[in-house]
DNA sequence: ATACTATCCTTTACCGTTAAAGTCAAGTTA
DNA sequence: TAACTTGACTTTAACGGTAAAGGATAGTAT
């Protein structure tokens, strides 16, 4: 018995008759046999592999999209390689040249940093290996699809919602020079020019989307005079950073200071004072990153550049002085 | 030149002359070639890749675990496929099976059962694969290395700080039929024994390891008259969905009713309540894993079978009515 | 009876890499 | 000078699969 037939046994070729199928499946039943599939990746030029490089492990926004890639992956038979660039560039292009190696089929990627590796994400795509930026709308000459939100919208609800508790001097801890970022601080800034208010340049401090950043920009912002009221936190580990803060300088959320993140934090709601913040849903934003990537790789391909928004939506809580 | 020169080149192999490297290190760049790591795995049997099966990826917990187990492996140019069994043994399983035909090198596991998959297990480590298990005891038959705390000691420490508050009726949410969950819950006993408290068969409510577990088994507790006044939860996240049933009654942690939960969730300490819990490392966890498992695919492999203990310790905030 | 066809299985070649054995020229030894 | 080393590269075979082409056998058409 050849080892071919077998091979066509496995994969349920029409040539083979029922009764060598049946001794076929037998004997592979009594030997234990299982197939390899790293050989069968060679062969195929697929490794039914996904990559999916993310900045920061620690952050739930991240893992709650990995929790939605994976389920969607694993339930089609693919596996996930799990890489973290620690929002550090550098460590980003490794991470992607292993999974280049590795032969991945595509690559979920959420970048750390706007503009520093496009030429290795360039060669990726020409390489065939289709890219799926997440949360993301860096790079725009990568050819890639893109989940994202609309985050002149994210800033835009946090800052109008603070105004409209009767906030004034609302601060803004902005995050990394990512696209995103920078559209949170354009939402920002229009919502106070809408209220009439005039930002204050002082206002938004360079800060970053780990918690370590808010704390370090909100004792900063604390020691302005007069006192800002409020702060836009560019996302929930910044804000909660940013509460550490304002605690530790004896003051108090949301009275002193109302405070509002983005991105839905798991357990923001359970906070000691549960964080207001702006949502778009992270099982969306998994699920439709995977059927992008899923729909690049079935039987015809699609070829075309899509791209997906999530609408954000604002979700009130303690810190910012509603509910 | 020969493909053998060229492989001979990349592997820093002696016999190749320097002005031949020199020329072979020039085309490469100049032909952006990148070698294919899917059949050096074939030929070298080595895929420079870890599994890790946890069973909730929602539990910072786990993550923080990934996070080590990550940081390490990649350092070490190791790749990681992440599998999630959501608890659930089937789901196990098939990770278990994706992760031999992919041929990895060793497996981290937290497994979601107490006995289900022993023998794939063994067929696992009898094939030549690693496995370590982490903050699991179960599978007594498997050889391999693992990473445990001391559980017996994490329900001891946590019981008899509640009792130590005066709290008598002090309730186990227990988690499911796996060695760790069954030794906690063995701590509990002890503890109250010591007390010379008699333990009530009702106090123990079967639950498991997620929040909605804590939040069902806490609303049957509620209904036992007299009510208890403490709660000993399995781990954290039941522990959060206890506080939940609990607000939801009507009633006050830790007034009405004292909480202490173990693993130290991510943000415990700035929840509502801050939650009482008992510690032990994850990043040790995760890094001692890491180690296990790494010398074991070194040059002179480590064959012993190890087991490394992390210890715990309790942390005392508001949740238990310490502090 | 001969040629054609369909069915079912086997042979061959290849995926991209590495280990082991082989070649060959130049240098060394006796 | 003939035989042996040594260094530097090449050839061959293998890793475990799959695609494509190549038989063999039986059944059908002419």
């Amino acid at each position: 018995m050849s080892i071919t037939t077998v091979s066509k046994v496995l994969n349920n070729r029409e040539d083979i008759g029922h009764a060598t199928r049946a001794r076929v499946l037998a004997k592979i039943a009594e030997l234990g046999y299982q197939p390899n599939a790293v050989a069968r990746s060679l062969t195929l030029r697929r490794t039914h592999t996904l990559g999916i490089v993310i900045p920061d492990l620690m952050h739930s926004f991240f893992v709650e999209i990995v929790a939605g890639l994976e389920s969607i992956a694993s339930a089609r038979g693919y596996g996930l390689l799990l890489c973290s660039s620690n929002e550090d560039p550098r460590k980003e292009r490794d991470e992607l040249e292993l999974l280049r190696q590795r032969q991945v089929d595509g690559i979920v990627l959420a970048s750390a940093n706007a503009a520093g590796n496009t030429d290795l994400l360039q060669r990726l795509t020409s390489q065939g290996i289709g890219i799926v930026m997440i949360d993301r709308d860096d790079h725009p000459d990568v050819s890639c699809d893109r989940v994202v939100t609309d985050d002149d919208e994210v800033g835009r609800l946090a800052t109008s919602h603070l105004i409209e508790q009767g906030r004034r001097a609302v601060a803004h801890i902005a995050g990394p020079s990512i696209v995103h970022a920078k559209r949170r601080a354009d939402g920002y800034r229009a919502a106070l020019r809408t209220a009439g208010i005039k930002p204050h340049p002082e206002w938004v401090v360079r800060g970053g989307f780990m918690e370590a950043d808010g704390h370090k920009a909100m004792k900063k912002l604390l020691g302005l005079k007069p006192r800002v009221d409020a702060v836009f936190a560019a996302n929930d580990p910044a804000a909660i950073g940013a509460m550490k803060a304002v605690w530790e300088a004896g003051l108090r959320v949301p009275e002193d200071v109302a405070i509002v993140g983005a991105g839905d934090i798991a357990h923001g709601d359970l906070l000691r004072v549960p964080l207001t913040t702006v949502s778009w849903s992270r099982e969306d934003l998994g699920r439709r990153a995977a059927e992008l990537i899923m729909d690049r790789l079935g039987p015809e391909p699609v070829e075309t550049e899509r791209r997906v928004v999530i609408p954000p939506r604002l979700v009130v809580r303690r810190s910012s002085g509603g509910a």
